[in-house]
DNA sequence: CGCATTTCTTAACTTAAGTGAACGAGTTAA
DNA sequence: TTAACTCGTTCACTTAAGTTAAGAAATGCG
């Protein structure tokens, strides 16, 4: 599990065995069973979140209906809104399996950060990558049909669809569960 | 224009009169005509926007149809995907207005960042900033229709509607001119 | 095991967005 | 000034998503 991390820090910054070590001491890894809520509706957490092993799952609840809006998986990091603004969130964080989570702090990245510059740089890397990608995700999401975003879904994330209920799914496509029902028949029926 | 940039910067990071002259030194600002294109699709650019004064625009051309995605106007900080990953641009940025940018590249941004590490710092917290009401941007997209993104862009950017063509406005809510239009006239009908 | 709950599908009906076409207003260019 | 073009709107028609309801299949729990 270590691996897996420094593995993916090395696409961005070389670490020292120093600096590895430091960071294993400050024992930020966590197991988490299915169904713990990390997060919730009004609540002020500290706390940003880096998937090991397993999933989590962002979500609001609108007029007594879960909105299932993000999945985030395999090597995703996860920093909520309400971690940045220092305000009360608006979402729900969820553990849709159970997962091995990196768990850090806002107190735990300043003292790292101002202790080993590189980390800095690595999460200013992290950032604007994230950033562009999700901007990409939004214009794809914008530019496309229900259909065309199932279909895309299908290629790029082929592994949601065995991990997560159908209903989580359809909000996450922007449409209702019935419609996603409805439009995988459509699929089939073209298909044939 | 300079007093904006220094402002802006304040909410992250105190500059000293040595690093505001160091800024300014770089000679980053530029004048930018209305319909200026800044990134052409399949290009490859190096280039980082600031909007001190004036809009920018995304936008994919699909099936001969331009699609916009994003506006970007004061205060608003533009890495395109092309500069992160280093290849061609899948989309045009477009100048909607006689505009005043900072323009930056790669180059200049590493020789600052190592220069001054609280620039370092800034651009961070601001992409962390950034993606996080990104996400933000994305799930209300997601869990709402087009009429409720139409009233939501009225409430939060209402200067949009006035400086940008309504086939543009279209695109970047989802939906086609036609439906934009009928969508208006719907909602006239209801207040009265 | 059996009962309750959740999940997924199907169907009938309503509502709204997509499509193709036409029109007038405003702008640009010859 | 006229001709061409862009832009926004409207209309009739098509297509797909929302809604409500019902039931089948799978899952969880006592």
């Amino acid at each position: 599990m270590q691996d897996i991390l420094f593995e993916f820090i090395s696409k961005y910054v070389s670490l020292t065995e120093d600096e590895k070590n430091a960071l294993l001491s400050l024992d930020l890894f966590h197991s988490v069973k299915k169904g713990k809520v990390l997060l919730k509706e009004g609540q002020k957490s500290q706390d940003s979140y880096f998937v090991l092993k397993g999933c989590l799952r962002a979500y609001y609840i609108i007029d007594a209906e879960e909105k299932t809006t993000a999945f985030y998986t395999e090597l995703d990091a996860l920093t909520p809104h309400c971690v940045i603004n220092k305000a009360p969130s608006h979402y729900f964080i969820s553990c849709v399996e159970d997962s091995i989570l990196l768990v850090s702090n806002s107190d735990i990245e300043i003292e790292v950060n101002s202790k080993f510059p590189k980390f800095e740089i690595m999460c200013r890397m992290l950032s604007e990558e994230l950033l562009a990608k999700k901007q990409i995700d939004f214009d794809e999401f914008k530019t496309s049909s229900p259909e065309q975003r199932y279909l895309n879904l299908l290629q790029k994330r082929p592994d949601l669809l065995q991990r997560v209920p159908q209903h989580q799914l359809a909000s996450y496509l922007g449409i209702k569960p019935q419609s996603l029902s409805r439009l995988r028949a459509r699929i089939l029926e073209k298909k044939s």
